[in-house]
DNA sequence: TATTGTTATACTCTATAACTATA
DNA sequence: TATAGTTATAGAGTATAACAATA
């Protein structure tokens, strides 16, 4: 990365200009996440799913009945946000909302036979995603690094 | 967590209702990223400051005279995104833009003294988080936390 | 022609208050 | 009273197109 201002040259040129951020775990997870995240919604985009979409599918079809209290809990997305994603997932015939009959305020989510075909596409194209982003890593790195996000998410929810 | 309407039992109640999810390390990260990020705003709203402010200040200390431009590459934020950040930061009297005479397009971004004596008092407040954050683990976990999540952002990036 | 900073705009995710209908 | 789902709303991060000024 040269310049074309040596000029006027300062650190940016010869650093890195986040070398203090780098230092912090927690900004060098967010540069990684956006990383991942993005590449991820590029992959999703064939199948008109984003991360927080195809969460809620897969969770639906994992646990058919739940209802949308419990996905938000399990998501951990607040109930608000949640009904939108479950509109659009029912819109598309993905998943339905049925009567509790035991309780009238509750829905049932139940995911459809298009629903369980979309899961089953969506979960290959994102396991082939997590075997892209972790190919540089050991099966051993990994286990680190997914006991290591638990620890820290425990911390810092303290 | 027990429940209170168990005739409609379901696997919510007894494993995780995102158990599958938890197999992939995009997602157990972005839960993890949300804890972090969620966390670290409650520590800095004492000092007014965001994640990005933070980060745009520390950067902007670090590599007094560099521009827009380069600070955008730098924390990976579009340019225009960056606009608010700096006027932000102007407004706060945190950090000035100023001319640069050899390129009339261009505004050298520096910090004045009330930037860099918040860039001192944000810094002890990040790194007090990150200890936090990162109790339960050992150097040499936070090591391959650290190199794992360079390696999947290259991987992301592509 | 290309670049710098900017404006306008849109999409997504997240968070809270308040409503309704039930329990 | 408390809870389930909903509506409305706002804040924040991210992305692209297009513009004026300048190189």
């Amino acid at each position: 990365m040269t310049s074309h201002h040596d000029i006027t040259a300062n650190a940016a040129d010869t650093v890195q200009a986040d070398h203090t951020l780098r230092g912090f775990i927690g900004y060098v997870m967010k540069r990684c996440f956006n990383s991942v995240q993005a590449d991820l919604a590029r992959e999703l985009e064939a199948l008109d799913l984003r991360m927080l979409t195809f969460s809620a599918l897969i969770v639906v079809v994992d646990n058919a009945g739940l209802r949308q209290s419990e996905l938000a809990q399990a998501l951990s997305v607040e109930r608000p946000n949640l009904v939108v994603i479950v509109d659009e997932l029912e819109k598309r015939g993905l998943i339905k909302r049925t009567q509790v009959p035991t309780d009238r305020r509750a829905y049932a989510l139940t995911p459809t036979a298009a629903g369980k075909e979309l899961y089953h596409t969506a979960l290959k194209v994102v396991q082939d995603h997590e075997a892209k982003i972790l190919a540089g890593l050991t099966d051993e790195q990994v286990r680190t690094l997914r006991d290591a996000l638990k620890s820290i998410q425990k911390s810092a929810d303290g």
